[in-house]
DNA sequence: GTCTATATGGTGATAGAC
DNA sequence: GTCTATCACCATATAGAC
């Protein structure tokens, strides 16, 4: 059935400037939160050069200098964008497999893994997609640094499918690299479409891990 | 089987400027192909904003002002990227399915559109790229008008599952509208990854109309 | 912390020589 | 057709007042 799961960790708290680290939430870091939100959305929308700090400063209530009290840089703050991202699915994939029981078959599993998925993606939609359109747009080293994190993160989907397979539960003849593109292509897509008026992220991952399960065509029907 | 295709039409072919419109190649036409596939090419490495007029003329050994003897604008020189994107896939898609047999099988048709649109993806990468990571970064005008051609494509999948379905050959309980964006987005990842090093385009194919048809996993082992 | 200047450099597009 | 030179504008980032 439905695994239900709710493993979010939004991550990468930033450590507050001067003090003791002790106090909740400064002013500085409400602001700071503000200013990489309102950069997600941004970014996310309108690309990397095609962004300029003045659209950021005016989704964030600021002027543009001022954002510069809050990131050194536009390349740092894209840098904060897509670590979010990636972090955000990531944290919530493994943290929900890591919590099942020993016992859960392979096929609960990836069902397991595509609802964490994709409710981390539309959850944190900004963050995500700016992760997955801007990656290639952004200076060479921030890019470097996260094409690896992504990589990690496909790995641990391919050992989910391994897992399967050494359990007996893929069909013969899959590519299991291919399968695994292809899956996370098909539910990363849902940053294009997905829209909450319609079905829920449970209803769409139930769909998705039918698929996935059963395929979408009967095998032939003489 | 492997219900082989080739049917291109690269679209689009501007008229001839001046003349009577009989010349295959002038020399201008030879000058505009070049800037368009060197636009292509760098839009799709660095976003709309991220592409100077300059970057494209050094791709297509000219000088940045040469560029206005071809294409007015950088506006309109996306748009012709994006139009070709599109056109090229659409087009060998329809195609294709139009000149199989009529007795063909849903399966075997579904088979033979994953492998046209695989096909015309990989061939025109960057066209396709451009087309699908750029459109919302491009003036409003441009994309309105994109999105609405990018819609009747997919709706053309819908009618081929719809009368797959009709036909009884999908399984109960598939939401063919998530299916149709499931299996389009599963494919369109492929340009993120796919380096012609690796398996052909056509085992590619095979292995995605594999995993649409049956699915990955295996329905329940007990 | 946030503001209002402002410096410095890069951008799309045009003009006119060849 | 393609070049070189240039204009007018807008970008990131900084400095210093409040």
């Amino acid at each position: 059935m439905s695994t239900a799961v709710r493993n979010d960790d939004s991550g990468l708290r930033a450590a507050p400037k001067g003090g003791s680290g002790l106090r909740k939430q400064s002013k500085a870091d409400a602001s700071r939160e503000r200013v990489l939100e309102a950069a997600a959305k941004t970014f996310s929308e309108r690309g990397y050069a095609g962004t300029t700090m003045r659209d950021i400063a005016r989704a964030a209530d600021l002027q543009a200098g001022s954002l510069y009290y809050h990131y050194p840089s536009k390349e740092l703050l894209i840098e904060a964008v897509i670590d979010k991202g990636i972090h955000n699915i990531t944290n919530a994939v493994v943290n929900t497999i890591a919590t099942l029981p020993p016992s859960t078959s392979y096929a609960d599993r990836v069902r397991a893994a595509i609802q964490a998925h994709l409710h981390a993606l539309l959850t944190y939609s900004a963050f995500a997609s700016a992760s997955r359109h801007l990656l290639a747009q952004v200076p060479v080293e921030v890019r470097r640094k996260h094409v690896l994190r992504r990589e990690a993160y496909e790995e641990f989907w391919l050992g989910l499918l391994q897992s399967s397979q050494a359990a007996g539960e893929t069909r013969d003849g899959v590519d299991l690299r291919l399968a695994r593109t292809f899956i996370l292509g098909g539910l990363n897509s849902a940053l294009d479409w997905y829209r909450p008026e319609g079905k829920s992220i449970e209803e769409l991952a139930d769909q998705f891990a039918m698929m996935v399960e059963g395929g979408i065509l009967i095998d032939r029907p003489d």
